[in-house]
Parts: structure tokens; sequence; C-alpha cells
RNA sequence: GCGCCGGUAGCUCAGUUGGAUAGAGCAUCAGCCUUCUAAGCUGAGGGUCACAGGUUCGAAUCCUGUCCGGCGUGCCA
């Protein structure tokens, strides 16, 4: 947008100066129908009102008042009942790509940060478990936006918090200890009522006996804090793994058990204390969060001594804080919404400002076999977990199908349709554009073709041309829009359009052919369709084959 | 009951700071390989944008109400 708008905006500008017209909303926009030039603007509708005339009599006024250079506009037509359309000429294509060209492999990359620090944090699974799609759709979210910030230029911390205690912890050990029993001694040892059935305790429990064999038969304390830990570490490498299959690496593992033993809780206890915002009741410490405008006080204390979760995740955020991040991002499952306005209020309560936080929300992962829906959870046994996914796909359709929805959609997985190597998947149209170009560069290297700075983009020009180049100048756009709004399936979606016209350009102009400083100048264009496609495939952790 | 998210083509989904004839992929039907990768291209059919009101030059988009689905609403995490 940014290229017309340098152009244009100040042509309008002037226009309505010039008419002593006083404007506050002048947008663009680009048409979806080309039939309506290449940008437009609807100035003369918002400004009917305020001047009490039809909105087309305003635009005749204003296009009356425009002072163009013909060689980048061709016209300027008024259509619709007050639209002003600029139709703008092959040489303003050409002098656009040739700002982009100027970039290089670095288009895409922004230096909006100015060092600015943001915190990601994302997973966060606790080591009870194995990963299954709904983590991943996390994962692949928090790692994106974490991508997205990178790429604009910010210092961006990766993050994964846990927590290796509680009773979750105790119910893992509890679990594995009662398969332990059952596989190797008894066969009919009881299994805890609310234990993890699924059957990667059975594996942790063989693993255990390969380790211990019979020494952990006794049911004690020391024991079964032997187990949980072996259950944790077992969890969290199979965790680790998964991640790294998916190309994610965390900075930080925050365990928070250290805000205990750092002294953080206690500290926040007492800053509740001394601002009087919490308060004893029924042996529990509240927290008075109704004078904070929420609905209801919480228990932040049971009576039994025990913190409830929301003691430590406020700890953990003001930790955040105190760390001196300008922006911290949570990613959080649909289940996940009801904790955090009291995290907030409280946070704020305590000083900080919450505008830096920014809490998103995505909901569920289902999937689908045939038509048929698959169970994925934890707890009923039989699930479908990320790894297996990983194995019968592969990383980069797991990635991509994860992320190409808005998060705030529910995400219908179709099984059969990323099984599917063909033309069905979407990810490879992105793919096999990449590696056609690749494949291109390598033909022109054996026609002796060699690409250096003699070259001459005038000779572009077709439709297919221009129309490339117009998709091209959307990645900055579509950068910026999926990072402000949060939303990196934007990106996915403007690769496909990108992808799309590439295909069409090949399908109608020849690329390599007897004239040679045409062929020099169309791989000028698609060596910029190719940074695109790859540099847009590396923010979604998607990798740009040369070769399919 | 209350809160959050969603309801758009046969299916999965884009499009919501109000714009012109509501889009894509898949599926269906019909075409294009002696020339740079056919995992590609071209065309056709397919819609009461859940429903009902309202706001205005203009509503899938904003407001109100209703219906349907998911999630949440603990001294669980």
């Amino acid at each position: 947008m940014k290229y017309y708008l340098e152009i244009i905006q100040p042509i309008i500008e002037r226009s309505l100066d010039r008419l002593g017209i006083l404007y506050d909303d002048l947008k663009f926009e680009i048409p979806s129908n080309p039939d309506f030039g290449d940008i437009s603007t609807n100035i003369a509708f918002k400004l009917s009102k305020k001047l009490k005339n039809p909105p087309k009599l305003i635009a005749e006024k204003i296009v009356d008042n425009l002072e163009f250079d013909l060689g980048l506009i061709e016209k300027a037509k008024i259509e619709g009942a007050g639209f002003i359309n600029f139709y703008l000429s092959t040489e303003f294509y050409i002098q656009a790509l040739k700002k982009l060209l100027s970039k290089g492999t670095n288009i895409g990359r922004f230096d909006l940060g100015y060092g600015k620090r943001v915190n990601v944090e994302y997973v966060s699974v606790n080591p009870t478990g194995l990963l299954h799609l709904g983590h991943g759709r996390n994962a692949c979210i928090g790692d994106t936006i974490s991508n997205l910030y990178e790429w604009l230029g910010y210092d961006v911390t990766r993050e994964y918090y846990f927590n290796n205690a509680g009773n979750q912890m105790t119910m893992l050990a509890n679990s594995i200890y009662a398969r332990y029993m059952q596989l190797y001694f008894e066969k009919d040892y009881p299994f805890p009522e609310d234990g993890y059935h699924g059957e990667y305790i059975i594996e942790i429990a063989k693993d255990l006996y390969d380790h211990y064999a019979d020494k952990l038969k006794d049911n004690n304390d020391n024991n079964l804090n032997l187990i949980k830990k072996f259950g944790e570490n077992w969890c969290f490498n199979k965790i680790k793994k998964t991640l790294e299959r998916l190309r994610i690496r965390q900075d930080i593992y925050f365990n928070e058990d250290s805000l205990y033993t750092d002294g953080k809780i206690d500290a926040l206890l007492n800053e509740f204390k001394s601002r009087q915002l919490s308060y004893e009741k029924d042996g529990a410490i509240w927290l008075a969060l109704s004078q904070l405008g929420l609905e209801n006080d919480r228990v932040i204390v049971k009576s039994s001594g025990e913190p409830t979760y929301r003691l430590p995740d406020i700890a953990y955020h003001k930790d955040k804080f105190e760390r001196g991040y300008d922006l911290i991002i949570d990613i959080f499952g649909a289940d996940h919404i009801a904790t955090i306005p009291d995290v907030l209020a409280a946070v704020s309560a305590l000083g900080y400002d919450i505008s830096k936080v920014k809490v998103l929300i995505h909901q569920f992962v289902t999937l689908f076999e045939d038509g048929q829906q698959v169970k994925m959870s934890k707890r009923t046994g039989k699930s479908y977990t990320l790894d297996d996914l990983l194995d019968e796909v592969g990383p980069d359709v797991v990635r991509f199908f994860l992320i190409m929805r808005s998060i705030s959609t529910h995400l219908e997985f179709d099984l059969n349709l990323a099984r599917e190597q063909s033309e069905k998947n979407p990810i490879y149209y992105l793919q096999y554009a990449h590696a056609r170009i690749c494949s291109i560069f390598e033909n022109a290297k054996s026609f002796g073709i060699i690409l250096d700075d003699d070259y001459d983009l005038n000779l572009i020009g077709t439709k297919y041309e221009i129309n490339l180049i117009k998709s091209l100048l959307g990645f900055e756009d579509a950068i910026l829009s999926a990072t402000d709004k949060s939303e990196p399936h934007i990106l996915c979606d403007y690769l496909k359009t990108i992808a799309q016209a590439f295909h069409i350009f090949y399908h109608n102009d020849r690329i390599i052919s007897q004239n040679l400083e045409l062929a020099k100048a169309r791989l000028k264009l698609i060596e910029m369709t190719k940074y695109i496609l790859k540099n847009g495939l590396s923010i979604l952790g998607v990798s740009a084959p040369e070769k399919m």
C-alpha cells in the first residue's frame, strides 16, 4: 500500500487543500475488482454530509483540481456513486519493482522494533503427558508470532512456562506406579481413579523398570518422588523432541516452582496484604477482585495452605514486567480464558501497565479422518498425538495447516487432506511455486544467462507481469497486518495469492527465450518473487524446497 | 443464567476501523502437456452471508433481539 500512497495521497491532499476542504479520514483501498482501477478513495462520500453536496459533485471538484505526473498515473476517474479511481501506468509498477529489488533478500524485514523487547509465552504444557494437536496449534501460533516480531526488528524472547508440582504431578507418579506394578508384579493392582490413562504411561513404566527393575516396588514417598521426577523428565524430553521436530526452540523454560524458591510468591502475598487487596475468610486468603471492577473475589491461598493457580500466574506476570519487556504476549487455548481478567486486574492494581500485555486466545482443533472425528484427549487413553501427525505428514504440512486459519475460529484438521501429497494439499501450491522458480534459474544458468546488474526492467509490461508485481507489493502489508492483528493466517493467504500470480504469469509468459534482454528482466521479476516466497514461508516455519 | 469464540457455496474457510457485481481451495462438470516442473493453467455451475428488526447515500461487516455449535464460569490447572 505504501508504494501507492506515497504517490497518490499527496495528490489528493493537494487538491483538497486547494479547494479549501477540511478532511480527517482520507483513506485508500485497492479495489477488489480491477475494473475499478488500481487504487481508490471514498473521500467524496465522507465529505458529502459535511459539505451538503452529493458525493459525485464533490468527487468532480476534487478530480478537476488534481495535478499529477502522467508518467506514473494514467488517469483518475469517477465511478459508481462517487468513488475516485486511479489507474496507474506500467511505469509506476516498474518503479515499484525497483524499490523492492533494492531490498533484495531482506524484503520483509523492518526496523520498527528499535530494540524493543518482546516476550512471547507459548506451549507451556505441564510435563504430565504428550503434546496433541491443540498444543501444536498453540506452538505454531506462538512461534509464528515470535518470527513476525523478529522480522519487524524486535528483540524476541520465546518462553515456556511450566509447573512440575502439585496434584497433577502426584497423579502422574501414581499412574506410572500403578502401571509399573501391573506390568511386573501385580496384574490387578488398582489404577487410580483420576489417573492418566494414556498409553504413554505404560511406556514410561517400562522405561522405569529398565532403569530400576524392582527397586521401586515399595509404595513409599521416596520411591514415588523418584517416579515423579522420572515421569517429568520423560514427558519433558518427549515434548521438547516434538517441538524440535516442529522447528521450535524456546529460549527460557520458566519453572513455576522458582517463584516459590525465590520468595516471589511470599513477596506478592505481602504486597497484596499491604495494599489491602487481600483478606482472610474461612481459613483461606482471598483476592479482592471485586474492588478492582470484577464480579467475584477469588481464593489465592486455600485453607489447606496451598496456593491456587491464580497466585503464581499473577506472580509470573509480575516477574515478566520486572524483567523489563516492552510487550508481553501470552498464547492461550480457549480453555484458559477464565483466568485472564483476574491476572490482568491484579497486575494492573500492582501498578503495571497492562496495555503492554497482549493475550491471544485460540480456539480448539478437531481432527477429522474419513469424515469422522478422531479423539485426542490424554485422559481417555487412546489418542492421536502431535508426534503421530508429524510421523505421517512432516513438519511443513503440520505447521501450515495449524496456522492457515484465523486463531479465533475452530480449526478442523483434515487428516486425509494433510496426507495428500498432491495438488489438493494447499502447502504444495506455495512450495511448488518456489521450486519452479529455482528450476528456472537452473535452466538460465545452463543457457549461459548471467544475472548481473545489466538488465532493463522497462521490458516488463504484460498484464501477467504487472499482476505479479501488484501481488509482490503486498508482502510488507501482509507482514505488518498479520503482526498488528496477531493473525498469522493473513500471511498464508497472502502467499497463496502471490504463488497464484506467479503460476499464471509462468503459464502465459515465457521467461527464458531467445530474447535475452527480456529473459533477464523477467528473471529479476521472479527473483523477487522467490525471495518473498522464501521469506514468507520462513516466517511460517515452513521450508522452501528448491526441487519437488 | 452469565462471559468469550463461532454460524458466509455441497465441504473447509477468507472477507468485519461500513463501500462498487460477497471470494479462495476442495468436490462436480468441460478444456490445455513436441517449448522454462501438469503438485500447473483456463472455463462452467453452485449463495435468503443463521433468523428478525434497526442505524444510512451504502450493511456479511455497526446496534438490538432470537436460534444453533464450541469453550469457560471451583478453596482444579
